[in-house]
DNA sequence: TGTACATCAGTGAACGCGCGTTCACTGATGTAC
DNA sequence: TGTACATCAGTGAACGCGCGTTCACTGATGTAC
């Protein structure tokens, strides 16, 4: 904080601002250096006074959409305690709200194709991310009979999943086409129908 | 058929499978038309001869995913019949299957961020595929009581979405990781707690 | 069967382009006295 | 407060690269007589 001053500001955050931006415009394959400079007002090469390159540049927005992303999460899941059920179902809500709120963080974070394990930094925060999907799991697993339980960590797989073909598939334009339900819903419903079929909702509910 | 000859024997599909190949290897983005050239042992210049450009090959691989993707899933769906539930679970069985045995088709047709609407072949295609799967969702929702019972495209909405997401996610190198779950144990578990939200399947089956 | 011609698949050189990256520089900002 | 100096964020020109695409060509294949 309060970095700012000399010539530009601070170049770097808008320089991720653009990354992002641009990320959100034409996906993360579409994103050039040297348009994200251009568009922070400046040349290219001034983007090495602050990341190594290219790639540098994407980490950053990732890492950034994960700090996001998991304080969302965490503060969605607190929020809805002390039930379990409203604390899950509320982590749920709040991932489609975070890839629609954040798309260029969300694309970053999934979609640009780096390794999870680029950086150290980066993959501290993927494990953090998952971290906390894994607890809201775990711990509503706890009220499924133990015979009839499957491991927190396929129960968080599932819910991830289903999250991610939605805002993959029709949350965007591309390619699942106009299905004739606000991805919202449609996630929620599906939330609700698996979480039934695990006895965590009531079968009449 | 049989257009064998020339020069080159069958350079319009050597190309398509040396695309095809390339997007396995480094995805949609990594591909390009020179390499997909160079690789089919011929000048990129040559390209020209059997396609518009660049997209116009992608196209290609995608509409060959297509129909390939529609036969296995029809294929898959008739063989389960007459039972709706068992030819249900059949094509999603065959819907990851597809992705795992063709990850250069599925790329093509859901990664390579083409619209699918670049041709009207393609239209007609994507249409195909979805629809197949509409089928047999629509099918299968009939034994759900009526008051129960989702839209036939919802339901298929969130089969495609969960298998989709297993595919993106837990499939591949990235960047859901290594849970330790084969992605087939996963999808086929997600399903069967899907239908059982559905009250397709036994509560305790 | 043999020759003359037409076709057209593939060549190879060239193009303009925008990319990521480098480098010596310059000039505004912050600091020491 | 004013001057001299050090710092270092951003410049601008240049680079090599591989891309997609074009074009006049050439030479193997298929066809007509």
């Amino acid at each position: 904080m309060s970095k700012r001053g000399y010539h530009h500001g601070n170049l770097r955050q808008a320089l991720v601002d653009a990354a992002l931006a641009l990320i959100t415009e034409k996906g993360p394959v579409g994103f050039t250096l040297s348009e994200a400079a251009k568009q922070a007002g400046v040349t290219p090469a001034a983007v090495y006074r602050h990341f190594e390159g290219r790639e540098d540049l994407i980490v950053e927005c990732a890492l950034q959409g994960h700090a996001i992303f998991g304080d969302l999460m965490e503060y969605a899941y607190e929020t809805g305690q002390p039930s379990a059920l409203a604390a899950f179902e509320a982590t749920g809500r709040a991932y489609l709200a975070f890839a629609r709120k954040y798309p260029g963080h969300y694309m970053a974070m999934f979609e640009s194709g780096l390794s999870r394990h680029a950086t150290p930094d980066l993959s501290r925060a993927v494990a953090r991310s998952r971290g906390i999907l894994e607890r809201a799991a775990e711990e509503l697993s706890q009220h499924i009979p133990a015979d009839r339980r499957p491991p927190a960590t396929m129960f968080s797989a599932h819910i991830w999943a289903m999250s991610h073909g939605v805002v993959e598939l029709f949350a965007r334009g591309n390619p699942g086409g106009n299905v004739p339900f606000p991805p919202e819903d449609l996630l929620e419903a599906g939330i609700g129908i698996y979480l039934r079929g695990l006895g965590l909702v009531a079968p009449d509910g």
